[in-house]
DNA sequence: AAACTAAATGTCGACGTCGACATAGCTGAT
DNA sequence: ATCAGCTATGTCGACGTCGACATTTAGTTT
């Protein structure tokens, strides 16, 4: 492997200059850079970063930890945001899963401070409360998607799942509906709460009243082994009397159940009831027909903004901005429409 | 930061034997082994990897390049597979993205070369043919849902789409289906034609004729802005009086779209028309109702065996297994049954 | 022309680790 | 008592880079 003493020799100059060169340095005279410059081509040099990382005890690296990479595949937006920042930075990600194990997160920050890493983003695929595991191992750290057990410990970055919601809510009011159903989500996601309180919050101010909600279960049980009934609770909601005018799912999943659901009872989406979602997870919401109103989680931007936040961190502790949270913005699509004049 | 020499005095014995210790050698004595145990603990010691990399010229760390990760959510499974057989290697990966950009993709490479990863899995999101961009930096690569396009150029890895397609249509003809649908993939995927020619294939090798199949173009554009038409045209086949007893679709999104348009004509699944789909896109084919019938993709073990072949040519350039290729199993679930007895 | 300044380049060593080699201590065979 | 043959431990230097400092060269001032 070609090393700046290669390339030194090569150029004929010593290899403090070649060093000098590569980073830029002033006060080297043009004819020189030319001559270092061309032999770093003719030699195809370059610097081992890992030299570099041992003077300087910095690695430019970043690590992601992640959970559950399996289970939600749109949360893999934050990993591609936070991507996205290490490049436009120059810096490198390295990446490592814990599949929830609390004993391999352990050994995933002894990698880490192996590798001398600069920061770690510890990312939650679904959003929730979090106790990094990282023993007596302190590297800069902020959430991403989840928020620290013991306030202010961390740094963290959430999606605003109770504005959202809220926004949610309004839309269907704007639209006229007075009789409305709720499929919660896993009562385990925290998300869940937010979502469903926001949303039952938002319609009692309305003045709608206990009886106009039809609220049900759709989904319980651990994470990625979790009971469905979905598709059960939603026919048997839609096959009522009284049936609700529009359905608002815990997320897309479960509106496509909705969907699927609706359709097989003969109703039509939007003239027979409206049905909406959450986390605009696009596979879905766009492959529906009519496409689904739903609200967007700004998956890629907790990435983004995380390593901001990490980079802040990392750069001196700055206490400004411990917890910030993002808007969940309402994506309007077909879905929705004014309830059915019966 | 804590190094060896401070874990050697604290120990009272020379570097070499703190070394000797972590690493393992024998022929050291076993209350020198707790001695310096007990210091290492009692620092929290842990190896700075750089330096060793630096040292023996072998980093550890095996980095993935991906092109286009947001576009197909379920073959980030790829890249589980590689970090659960890193992790069992006690490798490390590094992640680097290239948004299917040479220029980037270029500069990803140099980034590699810079830290001296010991091996680079190409991996792509959808299944193609691929020539890295690599320039004259030469790293142990092993391409992965995909094929080089100079053949031999590089090892790699592929599911086997044309033998899962064969199932897939095997398993409708044993059904006793005899006209049958197909909505073809965006025919830019590789999978796409494969895929089709399979399936058409085998159909014919039954005695069906032209006239007995039905394809129809689901989709077309580049990656990523494509062009859907697989509602409209599913809706217009299943219309026809002679309408197929079974449609077939390229990938389970795809199936996603049938399924709604052969509820919103008032067809059940599978009484009226049986839908398969491809890819086992669980996301879906589990959240449909009934579940989708459909071949699953090897993601993860693409991963992982692709990790386990780069293990072989970083060890020593072998020449076997070139081109290794996975089956696809179908999946047979309830969406599909025997033809409606019309 | 002497004296000084600024720019250009070089020398050296340290970062943390471990291979090559050297040395010290012990056992047992002669 | 001597020496071979172990095992246990230590010393040294090199890996690639760059900061601290030293030296040389060119340019300016008086």
């Amino acid at each position: 492997m070609v090393s700046i003493k290669d390339v030194a020799k090569a150029a004929g100059v010593s290899d403090k200059t070649v060093s000098r060169v590569v980073n830029r340095e002033p006060n080297v005279s043009t004819d020189t850079v030319e001559k270092v410059r061309s032999a770093i081509d003719r030699l195809g040099y370059i610097p081992n970063l890992a030299a570099r990382s041992i003077r300087s005890s910095r690695s430019g690296i970043v690590g992601i930890i992640t959970d559950y990479v399996s289970t939600t595949p749109y949360s893999g937006d934050i990993v591609r945001g936070i991507q996205a920042w290490a490049e436009a930075q120059g810096r490198t990600v390295l990446l490592a899963s814990t599949n929830g194990d609390p004993h391999r997160e352990r050994e995933v920050w002894r990698t880490f401070q192996a590798h001398r890493l600069d920061g770690v983003l510890h990312v939650a695929m679904y959003r929730r409360v979090v106790e990094p595991e990282n023993g007596d191992i302190h590297i800069p750290t902020v959430l991403v998607n989840a928020r620290p057990k013991r306030a202010g410990s961390f740094h963290s970055i959430e999606p605003d799942d109770f504005g959202g919601s809220r926004a949610l809510a309004r839309h269907l009011l704007e639209l006229g509906h007075r009789r409305i159903g709720y499929i919660r989500l896993n009562p385990l996601l925290l998300g869940a709460n937010e979502r469903y309180e926001a949303f039952r919050e938002t319609l009692q101010e309305a003045g709608l009243g206990q009886a106009d909600l039809d609220v049900r279960l759709g989904m319980e049980g651990p994470i990625g082994e979790e009971e469905n009934f979905v598709f059960r609770e939603t026919t048997a909601m839609l096959s009522a009397p009284d049936r609700p005018s529009a359905v608002a799912c815990g997320n897309d999943e479960m509106a496509l159940q909705a969907y699927l659901a609706a359709l097989q009872l003969g109703l039509r989406v939007p003239q027979d009831v409206t049905i909406v979602g959450f986390d605009d997870f696009r596979t879905i919401s766009l492959a529906l027909k009519p496409e689904l109103t739903t609200v967007a989680l700004p998956y890629f931007d907790l990435g983004w903004q995380g390593a901001e936040i990490l980079d802040g961190v990392i750069a001196g502790p700055a206490e400004s901005g411990r917890n910030r949270s993002l808007e969940c913005r309402l994506v309007p699509r077909a879905s929705s429409g004014p309830p059915h004049q019966a």
